[in-house]
DNA sequence: ATGTCGATCGCTGATCGA
């Protein structure tokens, strides 16, 4: 099996870079983020004219997953449960703040007597999908940017961490041993995955790092380090300050596999070829070569 | 550290997020 991920910012404009790319390539699935359109806008004949099936979350202007399968994506399920379905009054203000597009269901009025009453709020960021195909758990994520260490978005991403942790490891790992985790990570794990004169400090800061091995620590393994990789690998370059040419990169988009599937993994690569076209995602595709079947 | 993108609202530009 073949497995890549990308972030394509934007669906409707990388959708012909997108096409040309399952061609040439032929990935069993493909998961892709922020694809910026609603489930309605999905072009759902495109895809499936290439050959391809697709599971989809999607969302206006800002996030958007997708799983797409050369066989029909099965048991779809969207968001991370006890996350997405089960917030807090806490939560309320923090989601009412993460931008235009996140706006809370309308509070009821205060109840008499002004007490305080929680309440239960959906939390609307189309982020994670998941499916099984041709026998393997496929589980797609665009994890949260972050903005800047300190930031309510920061807590954000922070608590979104944690949620995905949790369910991995209570949850989604002992029902399927054999998982993949793939997507944009939005962190940088190790020193080696930024280029050494980066300076920011978002996507590469402490917390999030910690936050990454907690949940390789549950049980997955970073396919991309278990083969001899080029110097200065990266699967993201910020359009501007001629970062691409210079290769000012990070490495912040990942394909985990569970410890099941370590000693099936034959190759993991990031493919820079996108990145070079006219009008590319500032995200480039990454791709696992997996020994396993695709009618398991 | 930000020179670029993409989307929105709604006008042809300002604003936001990344």
């Amino acid at each position: 099996m073949k497995i890549a991920t990308w972030n394509v910012n934007s669906l409707k404009v990388r959708l012909y870079q997108l096409l040309d790319w399952l061609d040439a390539n032929r990935p069993d699935v493909l998961c892709l983020q922020e694809l910026k359109m609603e489930d309605k806008a999905f072009p759902e004949a495109e895809i499936r004219a290439a050959g391809y099936y697709a599971a989809y979350s999607g969302q206006k202007t800002y996030n958007g997953v997708a799983i797409l399968a050369s066989s029909p994506p099965e048991n779809v399920t969207c968001g991370i449960p006890g996350f997405n379905d089960v917030s807090i009054h806490a939560r309320n203000r923090a989601t009412t703040t993460l931008g235009r597009g996140y706006v809370s269901p309308k509070r009821d009025s205060p109840p008499e007597g002004g007490g305080f009453k929680p309440e239960l709020v959906f939390d609307e960021q189309k982020r994670l999908i998941a499916a099984t195909v041709g026998g393997l758990r496929i589980v797609c994520g665009y994890f949260p940017n972050g903005q800047t260490p300190g930031s309510e978005k920061f807590a954000y991403k922070m608590a979104w961490l944690d949620a995905l942790t949790r369910w991995l490891s209570t949850e989604a790992l002992p029902a399927h041993p054999n998982l993949v985790l793939a997507g944009d990570f939005n962190i940088a794990p190790e020193a080696a995955d930024t280029h050494p004169e980066w300076k920011g400090e978002i996507l590469v800061s402490p917390p999030e790092r910690a936050a990454f091995r907690a949940l390789v620590e549950c049980g997955l393994i970073d396919s991309f380090r278990l083969f001899e990789q080029p110097e200065q690998s990266y699967t993201w370059w910020d359009y501007r300050m001629g970062s691409f040419r210079r290769n000012f990169g990070m490495r912040i988009d990942h394909i985990l596999v569970s410890s099941a599937l370590r000693n099936l993994c034959r190759a993991c690569t990031v493919d820079k070829t996108p990145r070079k076209l006219e009008r590319p995602s500032d995200h480039t595709p990454v791709v696992l070569e997996l020994d396993w079947p695709h009618n398991h």
